[in-house]
RNA sequence: UCCGGAGUAGCUCAAUGGUAGAGCGGGUGGCUGUUAACCACUAGGUUGGGGGUUCAAGUCCCUCCUCCGGAGCCA
């Protein structure tokens, strides 16, 4: 029979059968005549085994030449042992070098992040960032059905932009034939016009942020998915981020449990988070708790990360806080009806120190109002104009949010710091690779 | 930007102001079932850069650089 060239996922249906897999050398043992290749191809792991009296020696002598991370092609007989990590084996018979690599730079034992992160192009190969990544791409897949699924349309917003979305500081600006233009740190503001075109859509991209934060929180460059919903208000917004947060964690924790195993997250903290409702704690309760454990806040600040993580640990799952004063919050956010001076906002917080991952509010659809509140932030009126547009032509009740796809990856592997939760994290120290 | 911590072998770390070491990785050899295998031998250093104190500096002082953690800001 035809040998079949076969993936390590694909294994099991090949019991007894000689097939060819193609891979690089995660590690290897020698113990006389036998030697132990563990062969990765990025869908498993797989234990290799060369019995020097039952192979050519042309076979051992190109085992014995492998090295960590060459790349090869090696055939033989799929055979259940016990003794195998995940049941199988491969009783070798052939060997072909694809290229044999000098010594690999990541070790077995432990590294400092500097030297991990210099190598983040290898250490992606490694068992825990595998599992880490795919966490993530099942989050983003997740999310794209979640919308798709709702009939929302997905508008790619521009990262180049002429202005500032939400202030000037912490923007990367950029040469543009001799304009100034600005990587985008949010899509919201191009989402709105496009609610009134789609009624429902959705953008997903990367965004920016100048900021000089160095904690296990923050990223320069973070992806970032914003829901935009025409006629939605503040009370329907916090229902669909509750629909929503419910749905990809159940999904996650669906299809990923082999990756959070191998990561030891305790999927019994990322349970209740599959349940609705999730607390909704009014900005004016949140100070009153805090302050009753002895973290007083001034009504009227903003929290920081130790209060988030206090506030979280209030619940077993994420909590929202809601109505933040509106001077902490940002120009469009529509005024409480019933106290102007705060805003229907709504922050996620996740729980065991994750902090904030997401971040909504209902939209200001007065003109009038809007057109004051550009002018009380010093914002430039003429960059605006398109956006003020919204609320000349067939102005709207319309309600979004925004989550971080890192902080949401972060906590749901339950991992330490978010420059883990994407490929090739970008942050105030780091442009490479 | 501010506060704190750290820079010693390829990597992770030791080293009272007094001869710079270990583990891993590399190399050589041994072993028929290893699970980050094990055992023996072996190579490998301008102690981040510069200046200073001292008979003597990896160690103390000054300065610069780099990184880490946190604050502010934020997803």
């Amino acid at each position: 029979m035809e040998r079949p060239v076969i993936t390590i996922a694909e294994l099991p249906d090949h019991e007894g059968r000689d097939v060819t897999i193609r891979g690089w050398v995660y590690n290897w043992r020698k113990k006389g005549k036998i030697r132990f290749v563990i062969l990765r191809d990025g869908f498993g792991y797989l234990q290799c085994v060369v019995f020097r009296p039952e192979v050519d020696e042309t076979v051992w002598e190109a085992a014995v030449a492998l090295t960590q991370e060459s790349s090869v092609e090696i055939t033989g007989t799929v055979v259940a042992d016990e003794r195998a990590p995940g049941g199988f084996e491969l009783k070798v018979s052939g060997i072909v070098p694809v290229q044999v690599a000098p010594e690999y730079p990541l070790g077995k034992k432990e590294h400092g992040v500097d030297f991990l992160l210099n190598h983040r192009h290898l250490w992606l190969r490694s068992r825990r960032q595998h599992a880490i990544l795919r966490v993530r791409a099942e989050l983003e897949q997740a999310i794209r059905d979640f919308f798709h699924s709702r009939r929302y349309t997905l508008i790619d917003s521009p990262i180049l932009t002429p202005a500032a979305c939400e202030g000037t500081s912490t923007l990367f600006e950029t040469d543009y034939f001799g304009d100034r233009a600005y990587l985008s740190q949010s899509g919201q503001l191009y989402l709105e016009p496009a609610a009134a075109a789609f009624g429902k859509v959705y953008c997903f991209g990367p965004t920016f942020r100048a900021e000089k934060s160095k904690t296990r929180r923050h990223l320069t460059e973070f992806w970032m998915v914003e829901p935009e919903v025409a006629w939605l208000r503040f009370d329907g917004l916090l229902d669909l981020i509750e629909e929503f947060m419910t749905e990809i964690v159940s999904r996650v924790l669906d299809r990923c449990a082999e990756d959070l195993d191998r990561l030891e997250r305790d999927i019994s903290l990322l349970e209740p988070a599959t349940r609705r409702p999730y607390p909704r704690m009014d900005y004016a309760d949140a100070i009153a708790a805090l302050a009753e454990r002895g973290h007083p806040a001034e009504f009227g600040d903003d929290f920081g990360g130790d209060e988030e993580t206090v506030l979280a640990s209030l619940h077993d799952r994420p909590v929202m806080v809601t109505r933040y004063p509106a001077h902490i919050k940002a120009f469009y956010m529509q005024p409480d009806a019933d106290d102007p001076t705060r805003a229907l906002a709504v922050d996620v917080l996740a729980p065991e120190g994750y902090g904030e991952i997401i971040g909504g509010s209902e939209r200001i659809d007065s003109h009038e109002l809007l057109e004051r509140r550009i002018a009380e932030h010093g914002l430039p009126r003429e960059a605006f104009e398109w956006y003020l547009d919204v609320r000349r032509y067939g102005s709207f009740p319309h309600s979004g949010f925004g989550m971080g796809i890192e902080r949401c990856t972060a906590w749901l592997c339950g991992i330490h710091h978010a420059r883990e939760a994407i490929p090739y994290p970008r942050t105030i120290n780091r442009l490479y690779p």
